[in-house]
DNA sequence: TTGGAATGTCAACAAGGCTGACATAAAATG
DNA sequence: CATTTTATGTCAGCCTTGTTGACATTCCAA
């Protein structure tokens, strides 16, 4: 339990002091931080007969354009029925469109309708809204830190994931 | 969109010059660590037949012993059904014990056996492993920001419960 | 003492995970 | 050219965990 007790300097060091007690906290605040992060795109969501499954694909879809089924599943983690059954209900509500590749006709490419980038515009702002608040209340130092220790938390997979993603953007 | 551009001194001001992208990113980081936060119970709930929601309730009744049902309802957002399902099976397991109330006969006050002790101790261990190292990758002063940015991004309602519980720690 | 509020339980349903089996078409390989 | 692998989609069925509705019990206050 409480092992790890090399001295501490500047760098990661001096958090060898951290109890079992503030570790707990940290988690609580993940879990309460993320119902806060989900709830306005829910209730959205929810208008339109649509769950969280639904907002990771018009999320992702929104973010690489022309991707295929394949590459999405690599990304949401789920099972290529429990996607299969999120998008047909996309491509059927005329949110998503999905074009057989050219190169290779197996694959799926799918694309946002203007009516996804509406719902995918509505979701994300909502969202932005949300994480812009908390950024200001934190300060700007706070969110570095913020990000630093996300990245730090995922799977290394899904870090590999997330940097594909920040590519293309900043 | 690009709204909110106020000049940017030092405060929590020069945080306008956040675009959508930077903040698309932090969405992003939010939903990949969160799967990377969860994996590691995730898996030893599999072994055991639980989910998360068994993990929600084992965890806040070992934080807070002899809680109520109705104050662990406030805590995690449910329908008391819901949580009532999954309190059912914990005791049928003999992982909880729920003692009636000496005051009020209607409340149940609720309590985790030895064997109930023990999985939340295998739970929180892995992910308290997993909170600590994210935090030495990302260094003490990240952890400060990283905090702070998950307690500005709850509900108030939320912050108010995690406020609580903090009084009981440090 | 009686009716409402608080608390908790049981039943049934839906969303969205999962596995397994299988079909199809195209690409890659021997 | 034949075969295998890959990418995708579909059907069936299961589990967890949300939901609402109906109901029992207990307490308290009118």
């Amino acid at each position: 339990m409480a092992d790890d007790m090399r001295g501490g300097g500047s760098g990661g060091e001096s958090l060898l002091f951290l109890t079992d007690e503030q570790l707990r906290k940290g988690i609580e605040a993940m879990f309460f931080a993320y119902r806060g992060f989900t709830a306005d795109p829910d209730r959205i969501l929810a208008e339109h007969g649509y769950g969280r499954a639904h907002h990771r694909a018009v999320h992702f879809i929104n973010r690489s354009p022309g991707t295929t089924v394949n590459n999405l599943l690599g990304i949401l983690g789920v099972t290529k029925q429990s996607l299969n059954r999120v998008l047909r209900t996309l491509i059927e509500d005329g949110l998503v469109e999905s074009r057989i590749g050219t190169r290779d006709k197996r694959e799926r490419h799918l694309y946002l309708t203007e009516t996804g980038q509406a719902l995918e515009q509505a979701l994300s702002d909502a969202q932005r809204d949300r994480m812009r608040a908390a950024y200001k209340m934190a300060g700007p130092e706070a969110v570095t830190g913020f990000r630093q220790v996300l990245e730090a938390m995922m799977d290394p997979e899904l870090r590999r994931h997330f940097a594909t993603l920040k590519e293309s953007g900043s």
